[in-house]
DNA sequence: GCGAATATCGAAATCGGTTTCGATTTATCC
DNA sequence: GGATAAATCGAAACCGATTTCGATATTCGC
């Protein structure tokens, strides 16, 4: 079924049919009824191939998760926010095509495949330290938001959350609690997310006095379980440790907890926890853990909508920075227990 | 930069350029590297659209969420599949396209999406009883493979895991450690998934000799954590509990841990949990989650190698069934506590 | 009722590829 | 060297839409 058939069906000709389903003003309200019955009665829906050929808009929104730290669909932070991020595309008139990372056929950078499929923009998931071909494709004319990553070209924008803000967030907590002696559990290098709320949180400790330990600072490979694990198994093994850890992810706070606890230490009596992004299995962990909430939701509606603007050439795009709330639960205490 | 262009600059013609791009046997090795070498330096991509209006195929993969129960991309064990079946598919040779479920211009039904956007397969995620929307696109043309999801169609296939035996494996379990009063919490009776586990749950009741009571059978609105907290808060107001408790997921399982210790029930002491799909948290939980695990990542490559049989006709449809693996932790408890 | 303005419609070019088939060139053989 | 076969290449139709612009039909004013 295409136009043709449904212009000769209805007696008219295919430009009279495609000025109907384009909402042209120069034709009778008469033919356009009796075309759209037709179309109704025969569930015609034009190629999308053919239009985006015709038109070159492909309503269609590329989404690629950049970056080499198993950053994928199955993040339970970033898939709320591309969840968000989708339905508010949806009511906007747009699809999401997920370009497949492994090595494709048409071998390409991600400009390429973004040209090959004609997206109309594209969002970029990742946290990480820009790599390359991320920057050509920021740099085209392609219109970009970046989650969690700094996007600068003139047709880009990006979303994410204040990581300073978080991390002072966290240091006041601390504070107003008793906790003095500070430590830190991030990512690899590579993670700007990470490398941000550390320098927030080596920032914040210096504006409330408190002294700062190198030794109490550790690294995993990525913002996963085991990598805390790891790491907090480090932190152990050094001698001295710190009476209140911030991860800088959930699953980061979950592992250092289980290394923790496998050397009876509790938590919070021996070392608090405050972990970030508030994912669903904090509540159920135990201890239920304390985390900064990111909005993921209004990051991910904030992203569809400059997005949109930025296709639409309404806007020359810019950054969101939303706030994050401080989830109180048990894994640091109501109080100082020395 | 089109095919036109790289003609020129190439010195042949058009057909030439796409024969060499297409491995044609009818040119030239010499002229087939020169012309390589310009499409390298230029970086040039075929445009998808006019490569899909030409041979109608468009390497595209449709992915849809059916059904009302909030199935969604954020849900922890489809995303897990579908991870799989994306990186699968990506070394196939295909990109996925995820089709918003919001009231979309083009109106339409999930096939007339399919048509729209040419798509050489899809898949679809549900669990839930079949709707007519989606009965629809089993009965065309159009490869369809369903997870969890019973497609009959004649270019259909579904993949899903074994839940009659899931249930049995369960029971089993539960009856070497010595329980003998079952209960269960399901999702709605609309979910295909929570009928089946239920239905194989009354059935290895029956076959080991227990005695099934209906009273120690909940059910809520969903497979989340409110709905398993609920039917459970109805469980204890009905006066009578059940010794172990099968729960058609780990949410609904978790929910009901909630709602068993905020009446200062003991897990597993007092009663006995498992839950069902093994997500991430039931690691973390208090206490940790016995469940049982469905091989996801498995899932989704059988997903994907069926789909793709069925598309270049390799195959006439098909199910497969994998096995669930009883994955024990705290919540079962390792023998009967009276 | 007539000219002008306006409303309605269609022919054809275009988008960027693929593919058939015929033309031309080159190689092969005796 | 000439006939024949094989290799190489290009012209043109086609896929299914959009959009311009000109042609025709209708309405309007007077």
């Amino acid at each position: 079924m295409n136009i043709k058939k449904i212009a000769e069906m209805a007696g008219v000709s295919v430009s009279t049919v495609s000025k109907i389903m384009n909402n042209y003003s120069d034709v009778s309200e008469k033919t356009k009824q009796r075309v759209l019955e037709i179309i109704e009665q025969t569930g015609y829906s034009p190629s999308n191939s053919a239009k985006t050929l015709a038109t070159k808009k492909s309503n269609l929104i590329g989404v690629i998760f950049a970056g080499e730290l198993n950053v994928e669909i199955t993040h339970p932070f970033f898939v709320e926010v591309l969840n968000s991020f989708k339905k508010q595309m949806g009511v906007l008139g747009y699809d999401l095509i997920f370009f497949s990372n492994e090595k494709f056929i048409s071998g390409g950078d991600y400009l390429s495949r973004c040209v090959h499929f004609h997206v109309d923009g594209c969002v970029i998931i990742s946290g990480e330290k820009m790599e390359p071909a991320i920057h050509d494709l920021d740099m085209s004319s392609i219109p970009c938001i970046g989650v969690d990553l700094e996007l600068k070209g003139r047709k880009s924008g990006y979303v994410m959350s204040d990581n300073f803000q978080i991390a002072s967030k966290v240091v006041e907590h601390f504070y107003l609690l008793g906790y003095r002696e500070l430590g830190f559990i991030g990512s690899t290098g590579d993670s700007d997310i990470s490398n941000q709320r550390e320098a927030g949180y080596i920032k914040a400790i210096e504006s409330f006095g408190l002294t700062l330990n190198p030794n109490w600072f550790a690294h995993g490979d990525d913002f996963f379980e085991p990598s805390g694990y790891a790491a907090m198994q480090r932190l152990l093994e050094s001698g001295s440790l710190p009476r209140a850890i911030f991860a800088a992810s959930d699953l980061l706070a979950l592992g250092a907890i289980r290394a923790l606890k496998e050397h009876g230490l509790r938590i919070p009596e021996d070392v608090a926890v405050i972990g970030c992004d508030d994912i669903e299995a904090c509540k159920y962990t135990s201890p239920t853990l304390t985390t900064i909430r990111q909005n993921k939701e209004r990051l991910g509606v904030l992203a569809a909508h400059m997005l949109f603007d930025l296709i639409n050439n309404q806007s020359e795009g810019g950054s969101f920075v939303v706030e994050p709330a401080l989830i109180i639960r048990e894994s640091c205490g109501s109080g100082l227990n020395r």
